[in-house]
Parts: structure tokens; sequence; C-alpha cells
DNA sequence: AATGAATGAGTATTCATTCAT
DNA sequence: TATGAATGAATACTCATTCAT
């Protein structure tokens, strides 16, 4: 007798307390725009898909515009870090080229996931003055990133050169092959 | 006795035989996707803006996707018209990189409602099939009208380099100088 | 064989074409503001009492105000005309005293649902605007129909007096009797 | 070693131990009933109006009725502790009949807030008993305090007369001037 | 004792689409 | 042929109340 052999935290109504659910919420945002677009991007997906009731949506966030605003965030902050990353390990200009081309093919090309953020990211921007600003901090970052080994405005053009190798390389039904991306790339810096 | 003077055709709403309506139809899809995006482009967004009953709108097309599919087309369509103009008046290599510049700095960045309609393309291809194709046939008519001054490669890689330095420029708040485009340009053709 | 006994029109789903949905819509409106106030006063309310779909409310109305102020319009509207009728029927000063008494006795007093969607209508008549003119119109009746018969003087402060009569009379759990109604009706006009 | 410098009670949202709170409390649901009505009274408004943390609320009030109970009780024995001041000041009829007719230009009309707040208790009072018990009580303070110097009868009429005179003036948009309040006054009392 | 987090029922409103006329 | 009316599913958002800490 006695002796409950199911725990209460596994029955479906116990999930108070849960500590760091707003930062869930962020993450299951940028999966619902990321395979819905954010047309598609709803509360009520954005709830589902981190199994957690609706009513939690707007008691973390005053509105979807926040919720979309903190999602883009993270995710531009992310795609940073990567340019960062890649940039920030090469030693000399050669290096840095090699960089840029490893990035387009095996980061950017690579994830088409990327890329829809991207352009989920401008459209959005286009409507939200809000998520200008994170464009913004987007394009100033990796064009910094890039600035470390190339001069400004050759950084500039290399920036928006690996915006349409990759956006074209993803649209495309044929893609560019890896010895097109670094045919271009290095037609350009060398 | 009693035959009324006012004709029904001069009352309120008679607009019956209206041939070209649906013509019309497509322009005011354009023009709401456009403001809009295409999020925000409904029927009864698109009624208004041609001014006919809402109940027309699905009278004329099956479905918002179909209208969708449609105006995109019509858009894609134009715009690689222009396209085809600029570098159809080019005579040699030299002209035809004049073109580019020209196309870049005047008829791309010049109207970033087109950008903002190739962005709103992406997005909404990412999703529907349909317009994929469309997508599809823009990037080859762009790339095939290249193809009358330079190589395949060549044409495939300025192709991209223009996306990018349009959707840099008119995304940021510090868009590209005229120069700056040139320079650009010619770093990468001459 | 054939010959159904139950024709379509008594089954659930068979409801299109309602003409005159709107003014029922408003009735029904009228009903639900009497029953359970303005503040419970809901799309879904009102679609219940009127027996039609949600969706009908919002097609017909652009808003919950506006469906309000339609209302209290025609809620006004019929008051008012009780009272001209009332006090048309008088030919001199003294009928027209007896006709203020029967007015409080048997159409104000008698019908606290009137009281109550008059203090529901300058509840809200003090934040919305749209309201007040509706007020506005309905004090201002009442006081031409007064003035028939009194001096200007006389019939607002006459149309002051009967309010604040029905409004003690209803609100108090100790209600002015007929009697009393007359008494404090004839020591002001006679 | 390595005490804090900084004692709890200066950091972010430290209120513990408040006496007076639920005091506090009831006046900012005053303040929140006047401004935005009795539909527009919630849990937050108030608190936020109190600045006071939302969970306090239901810690001090078993529910959102019991808040406005105690809150339309506290505003009506103040407005009756007016009435009897100024009636209780009067030495005579004559005194009495004055103190009447300061009251209403004064201190009823001259604060259409009063008057919201009376409306909003009699609608509020119409689907609430606890509430109707409170308008009682109030009407029959103001009707004690008007028998102090008139008969029974008299003092019943001149509280409605009151009430209608208030009532027309507050929510007209051409109010009744000083004189004309006199003017309805004396004509009644004298 | 006090409170921030949580939640489910409910709100107004939008809209693609269907249908009767 | 053309359209106004109709509708049901979905949307963002609010809120009284409960509860774990």
């Amino acid at each position: 007798m006695m002796c409950t052999l199911v725990r209460m935290s596994d029955l479906k109504r116990t999930r108070r307390h849960d500590p760091g659910r707003r930062d869930r919420l962020i993450d299951a945002a940028l999966e619902v725009i990321a395979e819905r677009g954010v047309a598609g991007t709803t509360h009520r997906e954005i709830a589902r898909a981190a199994d957690v009731p609706l009513g939690s949506m707007t008691y973390h966030f005053a509105s979807l515009d926040e919720v979309l605003a903190e999602a883009f965030t993270r995710h531009a902050s992310a795609a940073a870090d990567v340019f960062d990353e890649r940039l920030g390990a090469a030693t000399d200009r050669d290096t840095a080229i090699e960089a840029v081309i490893q990035l387009i093919r095996d980061d950017l090309i690579g994830s088409p996931k990327d890329l829809v953020m991207a352009v989920e990211l401008y459209v959005a921007a286009a409507r939200n003055p809000a998520l200008r600003a994170v464009t913004q901090a987007w394009m100033q970052r990796s064009r910094d990133a890039l600035e470390r080994h190339f001069d400004p405005t050759t950084a500039r053009e290399v920036d928006a050169l690996i915006e349409g190798l990759v956006l074209h390389s993803v649209l495309s039904t044929d893609p560019m092959t890896p010895e097109q991306i670094r045919h271009a790339v290095e037609r350009y810096l060398r």
C-alpha cells in the first residue's frame, strides 16, 4: 500500500517552477521561425514547440514583436560569433581568405536554415524598426571581423559578395560548387 | 406610366462588365505586397486597393496563393525586362560594365521597393514551391542577360555580387555611394 | 422513397440568407446589456442571444463599440418616443402634469430595466465620446417634450426631478409609492 | 572581510513589512475606478497604481469583488461625511437650504469624479448584491442628514431632486448655472 | 508573510473561403 | 456572371486566480 510508482513530476499537470523558461521560449521561437517563417510564427506555435501553456507566452513577453526581436537578436549574435571565430583564427591575409571560403561553404551554404533566418529577418525588418537595429548590428559585426584582415573598402565589398553568393547558391536549384565559391572569392581578394 | 427615369447603371454599385479586372487585381496585389508585405496581403486589402468587391477576388482567383504567384511572376518579369534592356543596349565589355553599374545604382538601389519585393519573394518561395519556379526563372534571365557579354562563370559571380551589393546597400543606414558601387564592380570585372 | 420529412431549413446548418440580421443583432445587444451590463456584453454573448455564429458579429459591426453605440441609440430613441407620446397626448397643463406622473410611475419605475439601461449608458458615455452624443440627444428630446407644456426653466428642472425620482425609487429597497410620486411632482408643478 | 556595504533595503524590491498597504490598495482602487471605470479596474491596474507587486493583491483580498466593495464603501462613507458636515452646520431651515445649494454646486457638480463614482456604483450594484447594501446605506445617510431640517417626505423628495440636478448638470454639455441650481432648490423648499 | 511565476478561460478581431441570390 | 452575406477557425492579447518558493 502506498508507494506510487509514478512520480508527480511525470504527470501532465505538474509544470510549475521552470526557471529559464523565458530562455527556452526564445529558442523555441527560433525553431518556429526557421520552420514556418515569421508569418507562421504565432504564440500558439511557439508555446507548442516549447511544450508550455499558451498563457505563458504573454506572461513572459509583452507582445509577439518582442519575442521576434529577442529571437532574431539571439540568432544574429550567434551567427556573428561564428564569423568572428573563423576570422579571428586567421593569422594573415592568406588564411583569412581561406577562412572566408570556409565560412561560405561550410557555415553559410551548409546550413540553409541560416539563410532562411537572414531573409526572414530582412523582410521583418522592412516593417519593424526594432528589427532594423538587429540587422544593422549584425552587418556591422561581420564587417568588423573582415576589417581585421582587409581594408574597410575591401571588407565592405567582400561582405556584400558573401551575401550574394550565399543567397544565390541557396536559392538556386543548381547551387555553386565549392570550387566555384573558391574561384569567386579568390578572384576578388587575390 | 411610372417608368423610372434613373437607370440602374447610374446607381451606386454598378461595375458589371469590367474586362481587365483580373489584371488590375494583380497590379493591386503588387501594390499591397510592396506596402504591407506578403504577411499583410489579404483578399480584403487587395480588393480595397483595386476598389472592387471582396467576392470578386475569389471569383477571379482560386486562392490567395494563386494571386501571389501571378503577382510575383509579373513583378519578376518586369524586373528582368529592365535587366535585359540595360545589357541589351551594351555593345562591348566596357559598355556592359557601365550597364551593370547603372543597373545597380539607378534601377535597383534607386527603388528600394524592388528590393522589398525580391526579399518578400525569397521568403515566400521558401515555403511555396510554385514561387520557387518564379525565382528560378528570374535568376536565369538575369544570368542569361549577363552572358551576352561575360563568360558563364563571370556572369554567375557578377549576378551574385549585384545581389549582395544591392541588399547591403538598401538595408544599411549608411548605403554605399555611387563611387563605391563603381569601385566594387570594376574591381571584379576589369 | 424520397420525400424527407425533415426540411433542410429545420436542420442546424442552414442559416444562410438572413436579411435583417444586423437589426436583430442590435436588439440582441440590448437584451444582453440589460441583463449583464455593458461589462458583460461581449461579441459571444450577443451572438448567442441572437443565435448567430460569432463571426457574424464582426462582419456586421466594425467593433464592439459600434454595436454598443447602435444599441444605445435605438434604446434612447424608443425611450424618447414614449416620452413624446405621453406628453403629446396632453392638452393642457393639468393633463401634462398627469402625463408626467404616469410616465414616472408606469413607464419608468415600472420597467427597472430601462433605468438600468440609462445608468449603463451614463457609465459607458463617461469613457466613450460617441455615446455622449446619444445621451445628449436623449436628454434634449425629453426636455423638448416637456417644453410643449412648461416654460424652459421648469422643463429643465422637472426633467432633472424625474431622473432623480426614478433613480432613487428603483435603487431603493423601499421604493416610493405612487402617491409619493404624485406628491413630489405636484409640489413642483402646481 | 567581505561584508557587504549595501544594505538589502537599498536594493531594488524590498518593501517587506508595509503596514497600511491594504489601506493604500483600497485608495489605489478608488483612483483606478474613477479613471478607468469598474470595467477597467483589474488587479494589475490597482497594483500598478499602488506600486505594489501583483501577488500582493490576492494576498490582501480574497477577490476583486472584495476590493471593489471596500473601495465603494470608503467612497460612499466619505461622500456622506460631506453631506453630514454641510447640513450639520446649518442651524435653521434657511441655512439648511443654503447648505443644500452649496452642496450641489460646490461638492457635487464641482467634482464630476464623484458623479462618475456614483454612477459606477449604481451599475455595479445592479449586478452585485454586496454593493447594493453600500448604495442603500449611502442613500440612508443623506436622507437622515436632510431630515435634521426637513420632514421625511420633503427630505426624500429633495434627496431625489439633488441627484437629478447633479446628474443632468454633469452629463449635459450645457450644465446648469449656479443661479439655476438655486432657483430649482428654492422653488422646492421655500 | 509575501511574491513572482504560472495558467486556462476568455476577449476582440481578422480572414480565407463558401454560398445563396 | 458577379457579389454581399455568412462562417468557423485562428490570432494576439488580458486577466483573475493559484501556487511554489
